[in-house]
DNA sequence: TACCTTTACCGAAACGTTTCGGTAGCATTT
DNA sequence: AAATGCTACCGAAACGTTTCGGTAAAGGTA
C-alpha cells in the first residue's frame, strides 16, 4: 500500500547523509550526540523500521534460524516436547531480532534435503539438530555446508556445539526409589533404537541397576507411542504368573508409559499394588491419568532457551566454532502414584 | 566459507549479460532456445542457486509466511492440531519456495505485537490467523497493515479469505446417534468462551437437539484441557442421583472429553452403560483410551494445505483481495465405544 | 604560523537479484 | 530502397541497507 519509509526519508528529514543515519541508529561512533538525537527523533517521527531485506543483503545474514523436525507426524502430534522447546527458543530469538523457520520432514531423506535447501539459498543462519539419531547424517551435512548448528542432547564427542540435560541422575534416582521399595524384577521399554536418547536412557537404567547389584531384567523395544506401550504391556504381562512378571517397569517416555499403564489395568493388574510403572519426560498428561505417573521430568523449554542462545552465539562468532557446550540442570525424579512397594511374593 | 556463486559468475561463464541469465532461468521470453540451454548448463555446472536475499530485495517479497500461535503453552503442548496443521502447510509451501516462520505469543497482547513486528520489517508476505476469538483484534490489525492473511474456521462474514471445515454435519450426526440410542438428558462441556470455535460447536449442538425436539440440557464451561474435563465431570456427575444426571455428554474437544471420561470412571460410572461421552477433534489418543472415544473427526492437515494454498494465492494476487474461500469436506462422526444405549430408568 | 591529529560527516560502493528501456540485427512490408 | 516490426541481447537502475575511504573543519602541538 502506502510506500514504506526508508532510511533515505529519515536522512532527508534530518538533513544528513544516509550513512550518518545508519551509524546513528546502530550506535556506531562517528556521529555527534546532537545529530544522533536529531536523527533518532526523525526516525521515530516517520515510524522508520529498517528493512530486513536490505539489512540481510548487506549484512549477508538472514536473521533467521531453522528447525527441521524429523519425526513421523503422529509422534510429533502427541509429543509435548516441541511446543515447549520452540517456546523456549522464541523467547531468546525474538528480542534479538531473529525468527524461527520451522520445517517438517517425515522421511529422513526429505529432512536432509530441507537442510540442504535451507543452506543453499541462505535462508537461515543456523539450525537446531534435535532428535539425534545414531550416525546421524545431518552432522556431516552441516559440517560440509559450513552451517552453524547446535545439537540437542547429543552424545559426548559430538563435533558441534551442544546443549544437554542429563538424564542419568534422574534415572538413578528412579532406580534407587524402586529398589528402596523392595523391587527386584525389572523391565525396560525402550524407544526406537535409531534415536540416541532411547539408547541413552536404557544405558542409564542398566548402569544404575548394575550399580545396585541387581539384574537388569527384560528389555523390550517400544516406539515412544501410546500404542507401543500397550504392545509392550501385552508382551511383558499378558498370560504370565505373578512370579514370572517384572514388578517394576520403566518406559522410555511418558506417552508409552501411559499406554502401558492403561493396558496393565485392562489386564487386571492393580497399580501400584501389583506393578510399578514409571516414564520419562514429565508431560502434563501424566498428572491427569490415574494412577498419576511417576516419571523423570525434563525441561524442554529451558533446553530451547539455551539451544537458541548457543546458536546465536555460534552464528555471531566470526572465527572458528569454539562455542562451549551448555548443560542445564539434570532431569529429576518426580514420584507420583504409579510406583509403590513391591508386591509380597506369595 | 568459500564464496558463493552468483548470477554474475554464471553470466561470465556463459558469456552473456546477467539480465539474460535472469531471463533464462526464470523462463521469461526474450532469450533464444540456444543461449538458454547454454545458460542453464553453466548454472548447473557452477551449482548456482539464486540468493533469496537478492531476490527478496528486488522482488519486495520475503517468500515467507507467518503463523503466530496464540495459546497458552500447556494447551499447545497437548493439542495435536498444530502438528498436523503445520505439516499440511509445509507440503504446499515447500515446493513453491516459501517457508514458514513460527512464533508463539502466550499473551494476546504479545501476539499482536508479533504480528506488528512481522509486518513492520516485512519479514513475511502473509499470515495465518487461527484460533479466532470473538472480536479478534488481529482482524483489524492485518487490515490496517495491509497484510495478506487467511483465517481458519472463521465465522461467516469474516472480512478476509478463509478456509473452513464445517462442524455442523458431524455434530448433527452425533446428536442423531445419541437420540437414536434413546438419550433424552444431555449436557455440553464448552471450550473457553473467547474462542469462536467453542461457540460454533455449542451452537451446532444446541441447534441439532432443538431440531430433534429435545431439551438442550445443561451447559458448563470448560477450557479444552484434560483438567477442565475432570472439573466438568465433577460438576455434572458428583453426588447426583441417576435420574438427576445427564446420560449423554458432549465435550467441546477430545482432550477434555478424555478427562471427563477418566473422572467419570473414578466416580464409579460405567461407560457407556451409565453414561455416554463424546468429544470433538479426532485425536489419536481417543483411540487408545478405554473406552475408546466417540468423536467428530476433523482434518487439520487438509485445513493446513488449503490455508497455505489460499494464502499464497492471496499474496500473489496483485489487485484486491478477491480470493474465494474454501470449504473442505465436513468433519464427520466417528462412533467408538464411549457412547451406547441410554440407561433404563429404574 | 605551520603542521598534525581527531572528529563529524559525506559519497559511493557493495550485497544479488529483477526489470525496464534501448539498440543492434534481421526479416517483412510497401 | 526505405520504412517498419520483431527478436535477442545488453546496460543500468532499482530494491534498502552497511561499510569504507575521503574530506573538511576543529582542536592540539611545536
Amino acid at each position: 500500500m502506502s510506500n514504506r519509509v526508508t532510511i533515505v526519508d529519515v536522512a532527508a528529514k534530518a538533513g544528513v547523509a544516509i550513512s550518518s543515519v545508519s551509524s546513528a541508529l546502530n550506535n556506531r561512533p562517528g556521529v555527534s550526540e546532537d545529530t544522533r538525537r536529531r536523527i533518532v527523533a526523525a526516525a521515530k517521527e516517520l515510524g522508520f523500521v529498517p528493512s530486513l531485506r536490505g539489512r540481510s543483503l548487506s549484512a549477508k545474514r538472514a536473521f533467521t534460524v531453522g528447525l527441521v523436525v524429523h519425526r513421523d507426524p503422529y509422534v510429533l502430534e502427541s509429543d509435548p516436547f516441541f511446543g515447549s522447546f520452540i517456546g523456549g527458543i522464541e523467547t531468546v530469538l525474538d528480542p534479538r531480532g531473529y525468527a524461527l523457520i520451522l520445517q517438517m520432514g517425515s522421511e529422513p531423506v526429505e529432512t536432509l534435503d530441507r537442510y540442504r535447501t535451507l543452506a543453499a539459498n541462505r535462508r537461515v543462519d543456523g539450525v537446531f539438530i534435535s532428535d539425534l539419531g545414531v550416525d546421524d547424517p545431518r552432522i556431516p551435512l552441516v559440517l560440509e555446508l559450513g552451517l552453524p548448528a547446535v545439537g540437542v542432547n547429543a552424545d559426548p564427542g559430538f563435533p558441534l556445539t551442544a546443549v544437554r540435560q542429563s538424564h542419568v541422575e534422574g534415572i538413578r534416582e528412579l532406580v534407587e526409589h524402586l529398589v528402596g521399595l523392595g523391587h527386584t524384577r525389572f523391565a525396560h521399554v525402550t524407544g526406537p533404537h535409531e534415536f540416541i536418547h532411547a539408547a541413552q536412557r536404557l544405558r542409564a537404567w542398566s548402569d544404575a541397576l548394575e550399580a545396585a547389584g541387581l539384574p537388569v531384567g527384560e528389555i523390550v523395544e517400544g516406539d515412544f507411542t501410546y500404542d507401543g506401550g500397550v504392545a509392550a504391556a501385552n508382551g511383558l504381562l499378558a498370560g504370565r504368573a505373578i512370579g514370572d512378571r517384572p514388578t517394576a517397569v520403566m518406559c522410555s517416555n511418558d506417552l508409552s508409559a501411559i499406554g502401558f499403564l492403561g493396558r496393565a489395568g485392562e489386564l487386571g493388574l492393580r497399580i501400584p499394588d501389583d506393578l510399578s510403572v514409571a516414564g520419562f519426560d514429565g508431560i502434563d498428561l501424566g498428572t491427569y491419568v490415574r494412577p498419576t505417573l511417576t516419571t523423570v521430568a525434563t525441561n524442554p523449554r529451558l533446553l530451547g532457551v539455551e539451544a537458541a542462545r548457543l546458536l546465536l552465539e555460534t552464528i555471531e562468532t566470526i572465527d572458528g566454532m569454539a562455542v562451549a557446550d551448555v548443560d542445564i540442570e539434570p532431569a529429576r525424579l518426580v514420584v507420583r502414584t504409579s510406583t509403590g512397594p513391591a508386591p509380597h511374593p506369595r
